[in-house]
DNA sequence: GAACCATGGGTTCAATTATATCCATCTGTT
DNA sequence: AACAGATGGATATAATTGAACCCATGGTTC
């Protein structure tokens, strides 16, 4: 009859709660603290991770006398499992909003500047169109693993590395030299090369200083600047650029006013930064979750007007 | 003492079984037509369902008299159940390398051509380094779903829509407009607007004729050409224009050889036309699996240096 | 510092409980 | 009548628990 014969068979003997025991184990750290977590004897939970590692025949966990390490294998599986189980989730949210609507919450990541473009200019919107949706923005430099529920969707900026996650490339910016007009008066900037010893402001990363890189025409330059004062917030940088302490170095998103009513002019204006891409980033299963549909769809098509220079390149 | 309490409950009432029978329904068509793929009693496979259908209180299945249909929530469902179910297949695989080590079969999908150059340049090296792994090289335009297992990675060229593929950026091709210089002395071609009547060679996809974009300075020109010979094989284009059958507009690195021997000339070399992107996509959990991850690695190391024309951005 | 025990975590085992599976039967449609 | 799916009861299978068991560590004691 049919020609497709190799399908699942050792599903049968592969139950979700002995991957659900065998994940919190890797969480909480032990099977004693895992079988409290989930409410059952320990005998259990040991017995899970026994099935387990007798099917697949490695062993996962390292025995120690009062403690469980993972071994590689199990680390890598507990990964693989962590998402499964995640998707796993998503079933019900996506049975659930076919009977009870749109509805619940999203939770987005992004940094705080982006962030609140993102609130001001996609959640009316969102908003209007799903009255019982709750949308949480939770404004942060720091990523995180996204692959604990907890957070929805979130903004990136620039490269990353996460195999597990889909990244929606939503367009880019650039970014602008900027300073206040009476600075600029003082210490005036023809060329990179002047930033120099310039009074840079700086976004405080994890390690001090900065690289900016110019182009004009052919020409390249890349500059390591720094100076007296280093914040780890755009927005900080944008009023002591405007109170005139220096040259900072923002996303053009952010300038619209400042440039507009001339508390700030452009440095450089001949020389361009090249684009930063912007992603929104999800876990595989959440597009098919409406409530997160419904964001997802949203920042596709109204974001890449607000961010995009240029247009790069299609969309994944 | 711990402060994360929303832990997945739900999941022990939820077996994978369950999961498969639904799955099997869905693909197969019906409960019987599952029952006896799965071997197992068809009682058995409408139990799983209906059990399903109240776990999430929801229908899944339109039953009509001698068939089913999944409802639109059951096809959702389905999509997920699908990826799901590859996913724990995966664990399977991660954990039997670590046994048995990399070995097996890698399948992969690409564009004939393409699939030359990956095959020329990449399979060497894997194979030196993992004698037992066997590379299956799946040459075809049209490009499959991927979510059933047989295919383990796939190269695409150009935007694509898939939520539960990662897609890794490699970088991108130019293409080149060429004709055989006999060619070309008789019919010359200065500017784009040229094409129009010329007996271009088009690959014939979908749909009859081609847009070829050209780009010079600031000048943009969209020319939809039409020609007497379209193929589906951009081999054969090549072919074709080496005979002197018209012009073809190929991917860069196709032409190496034909170019250096004279075989074929550029035409309009002061246009150029955009950077076509070259993605690897793979389901998720593959990156894991060390004998993908194997391809994955060499790919994403060494192709970029084959195909980039220009760095467009950083990698995801 | 060596011997000692008490503690906490992991495993094993048998009994109980729950669950899945099958076969036969029933229902409805074509 | 014939086929596809649903239902029900009997049986076998599997999951869960709680108590007993191990065993390494850490602290205590001498």
């Amino acid at each position: 009859m049919d020609i497709i014969e190799p399908m699942v068979q050792d599903i049968r003997t592969l139950g979700l709660p002995a991957l659900l025991s065998f994940h919190t184990v890797a969480r909480e750290g032990g099977i004693s603290a895992a079988a409290a977590r989930l409410g059952m004897a320990k005998s259990g939970v040991s017995r899970h991770v026994t099935q387990l590692e007798s099917h697949f025949s490695v062993r996962l966990l390292e025995r120690g006398a009062r403690s469980v390490r993972l071994t590689p294998v199990g680390q890598k599986l507990d990964d693989r499992i962590r998402s499964i189980l995640a998707e796993v989730d998503l079933l019900e949210d996506i049975a659930r909003e076919e009977s009870v609507g749109v509805s619940g919450q999203v939770t987005i990541a992004a940094t705080p500047e982006f962030g609140g473009l993102v609130a001001t200019e996609l959640f009316p919107e969102i908003r209007a169109r799903h009255p019982d949706l709750t949308l949480v923005m939770r404004p942060d430099y720091a990523f995180e693993d996204m692959q604990d529920p907890g957070t929805d969707l979130a903004f990136r900026v620039g490269t990353f590395k996460d195999d597990r996650l889909i990244a929606l490339e939503l367009g880019g910016f650039r970014r602008a030299l900027v300073a206040s007009p009476a600075f600029l008066k003082d210490h005036p900037v023809q060329a990179p090369n002047d930033l120099v010893n310039a009074p840079c402001l700086t976004f405080r990363g994890d390690r001090p200083g900065a690289t900016w890189r110019f182009q004009k025409d052919q020409a390249r330059s890349q500059i390591e600047v720094d100076g007296p004062i280093a914040v780890r917030s755009f927005g900080i940088l944008l009023q002591l650029a405007i109170a005139g302490h220096g040259l900072a170095n923002l996303p053009e998103f952010m300038l619209g006013d400042a440039l507009k009513s001339g508390a700030l002019a452009r440095c450089l204006p001949d020389w361009s930064q090249g684009v930063n891409p912007v992603f929104l980033t999800f876990r595989p299963g959440a597009r098919k979750v409406a409530r997160v549909a419904a964001v997802i769809e949203q920042a596709s098509t109204k974001l890449p007007g607000l961010v995009t220079v240029e247009t790069a390149r299609p969309h994944v």
